[in-house]
Parts: C-alpha cells; sequence; structure tokens
DNA sequence: ACATGTGAACTGCTTCACAGCG
DNA sequence: CGCTGTGAAGCAGTTCACATGT
C-alpha cells in the first residue's frame, strides 16, 4: 500500500533506471535479485535502492531480495507504465525526426501520433514514415487524437511561444529539449533534456578536474 | 578569484542555462541585468543566481546589477567554453546523425571531429557531410586527433563495452545517450542524458498529480 | 545466516535575511 | 535607495545502522 506524498524526482528517475536493469536481468533468467546487486547495475547503493522502493511499498523478501518479474510490474505499475501514452512531437527537424522513431520511447508504450512543423516547406513531407503535420492544425487535431505529452524538439527562440499553443491546445505534459526553461502554468508538468547544457557539464568537469587524477 | 572547491552539478547546469539567458539578453541590447531578472528568465530564484555567481566571485555591481557582456565572458570562462571542444560521436543511428549537427553544440565551440559505427553496411557512408568510421579504428584515429570527449550514441547493450574501448582508446569524458549506467574508472568523467527516463518522469508526474489541479 | 525495511543521523543544496557597497 | 554578496537557518535527499522477518 502506498499513500501518495511527494516523491522526489531523482528517486522517479532511479526507479527507471531500476526498471531497466530488472528487464534485462529477467532477460538473462535471473529469477531473484538482492537490492546490493540492483545498487551495483544501476550504480547507487543497496541503501538507496531500498529507501526508493519503500516509498511504495514492501516488496523484497527478507533473508532472499526480491522476484524480479514482480518487482518488474510493480515498477511498471507505479511509473504508470501500464497503459498507452499518446505522444505528439513538434519540430520536424533532425531531433524531432529521431525522437519520432527512438526505440527507447516506443519500447515504453509511448506512442507518436503525429509530428508537427511549421516550415511549408517541410509540412506534407513524409519523415520516418510519417507525414508532417501543419502545426497550425495541431489544436484541431489533438482534440480528436487526445495527445498526452507534447515533445517539443524545436528551436530555443521558438519554444515559450510554441509551448504556449502546446498548452492552448490542452496538452499539459512537455518534454522540453530546446535549450530554455519555459514559463508555464503551474499545471502544466515539464521536463527538460538539455543535452547542449550536459555538454557543458562535461567541460566544466574536464577543466576543473582535480589535477592528481590527471597525472601521468 | 576563485577557490577550487567542488561545486555542485546543479550549479553548474544553471550557470551554462545563465549564460544562454544572457547571450540572449545581449542580443536584445540589454546592457544590465540584476539577479531578480536573470531568476525569472531561468526559471529560479535571485538568491540562488547571486549563490550561484559567488562560488567563483564577485561580478556584480551593488544597486544596479550586471553587466551582461561582462558575465558573459566570466560564465564562458568559467565553463571551459573558451577552447574548442574536439568531440567523438559513437554510434551513426539517427540520434547520433542528429548530434553530429546539432547546432547546441557547434555554437558553443564543440567540433566534431569524427563519427563511429561498427555496421559494416553504414561504415564509409556519408552521414550529415561526414564519412562513418569504422569503430574498430577509433584508438587509432584518436591518438592523431586527440578527442576530448566521446558522444555515445548506441544501444544500452552495446554501452558497456563501447564506454570501456572509448576509455581505453584514451578518451576520459563521455556524454551517454544510452539508456544504462555506466561503469567505468573513476578518473573517467561520464554525464548521462536518457531520454526515455524523462518521458517515463512525465508519464508518472500525469499519474500522481494532484488531482485537485485537475478538476474541471 | 541473510537481506529487507526504516527511523535517525548526516550531508549538502536552497532559501532567508541583512550587512555592505555603489 | 537598490541590489549584491554571504553567513546562518532551513529543508530535502542520502546514508547509516539495526531491528525485523524468512
Amino acid at each position: 500500500m502506498h499513500a501518495d506524498k511527494p516523491i522526489a524526482e531523482s528517486t522517479v528517475r532511479r526507479l527507471s533506471l531500476y526498471l531497466r536493469v530488472l528487464e534485462q536481468a529477467r532477460e538473462r533468467g535471473v529469477e531473484t535479485i538482492s537490492s546490493d546487486a540492483l545498487a551495483d547495475e544501476g550504480g547507487t547503493t543497496s541503501a538507496q535502492v531500498r529507501k526508493d522502493l519503500s516509498f511504495f511499498g514492501s516488496f523484497g523478501t527478507r533473508g532472499r531480495g526480491y522476484a524480479v518479474a514482480d518487482l518488474v510490474a510493480e515498477l511498471r505499475r507505479i511509473l504508470g507504465l501500464g497503459r498507452e501514452w499518446r505522444v505528439y512531437i513538434v519540430g520536424a527537424g533532425k531531433i524531432g525526426a529521431a525522437l519520432s522513431t527512438y526505440q527507447g520511447f516506443v519500447q515504453r508504450g509511448f506512442t507518436v501520433l503525429g509530428i508537427y512543423d511549421n516550415d511549408p516547406r517541410v509540412v506534407g513531407t513524409t519523415v520516418e514514415g510519417q507525414v508532417v503535420r501543419d502545426f497550425g492544425t495541431l489544436a484541431a487535431d489533438a482534440r480528436r487524437d487526445e495527445p498526452d505529452i507534447a515533445v517539443l524538439a524545436v528551436p530555443g527562440e521558438a519554444a515559450q511561444h510554441v509551448a504556449e499553443q502546446v498548452v492552448a491546445a490542452g496538452i499539459d505534459a512537455i518534454l522540453n529539449f530546446a535549450p530554455v526553461a519555459l514559463h508555464l502554468a503551474p499545471n502544466v508538468t515539464v521536463r527538460s533534456v538539455n543535452m547542449a547544457l550536459e555538454l557543458e557539464g562535461l567541460a566544466y568537469a574536464i577543466v576543473h578536474r582535480d589535477p592528481v587524477t590527471t597525472a601521468a
């Protein structure tokens, strides 16, 4: 039994990671796994694994560990992966096109219903097997398709405006790939993936790396 | 003057974000900006902005704010963006191809020197203007190219093995797009971008969203 | 004997609030 | 007077350590 208290984002991210580790373990025929083994694979600690899971219930057996198949099922349920998620991709550039067929999405139950662009030279062309739709028709289409999530793969300058249009169309969950912070109503859930920013973090780490470890 | 104490990753990420906001402000002709304004744009608080900057020095003027051009220069220096960063992309699939010409990388001084794959059907073909190199030649090529960073855009199953090869070739900074945790020597700096995991975080947020805000 | 589940201690990031300076 | 820079307080996430259950 799990009380719905607010769970840290970092915890949810780790749960996704555990799920992936467990699925791989299951493919290898592993039936039972300890928090220790799960932690090793997931790059964290056993205490962290147990704490993360404890927010949602008691899924293990003392002295034994976790039944892999059961824990997979629990995590899928907790993460909300038991249903199809309907996704619009906005921006038919290289990133948007790549995302539209990304297996990591498809395999987890995320279905791309439409891919949008506002460039008349792109609208109507076929990208990864889907005809690119006109961004101007998104609101009307959304009434029919009832998408749950919009993935924004547009330039930074356009992102805020596009996001507002998407929200106006009734979509209140956005995965943002543009390198800017979006300012939207608090009932809209936004998660951002900022690739350039991660690369810069890497540059920072290299530059400020402890010289001791760099010794020849 | 800044002492090189360890800085939180979250702080570094925000610095990248501030830099972007400042560059946009500069383009609009803004010459001075307050921590308050910077915070609004960046989606944080003024105290956070001042604290983040304070780790590296005092760049503002009391009663006035920050000179945009100066702060841009300081942040670029702090983040290590004053030089060219040489990048290999490993994996010439859709994501790898998209990343190889991603403007967010190019504009920040990251130069893609080579794109690699191990599929003989792909090696030798041209992807986004670059001939795909054989992954088997990466170690030899690296001695000549001296890349600083490898971007991994390979399937999850291959990621650990590929990462080890990349590290063996002398590259000790990795941006990982595969949906798995990499286990590497502690002197190797790794940053991961897990797109599927962010989408799952969104699904979790939707499922567990406070019903009050969902009221019709 | 072994591994989970969890309150308590700890660590570190964020927020507060105000002294200091232009 | 306005806004920065920062010690101190507050808070959230992580780690510890052990009681509990198999």
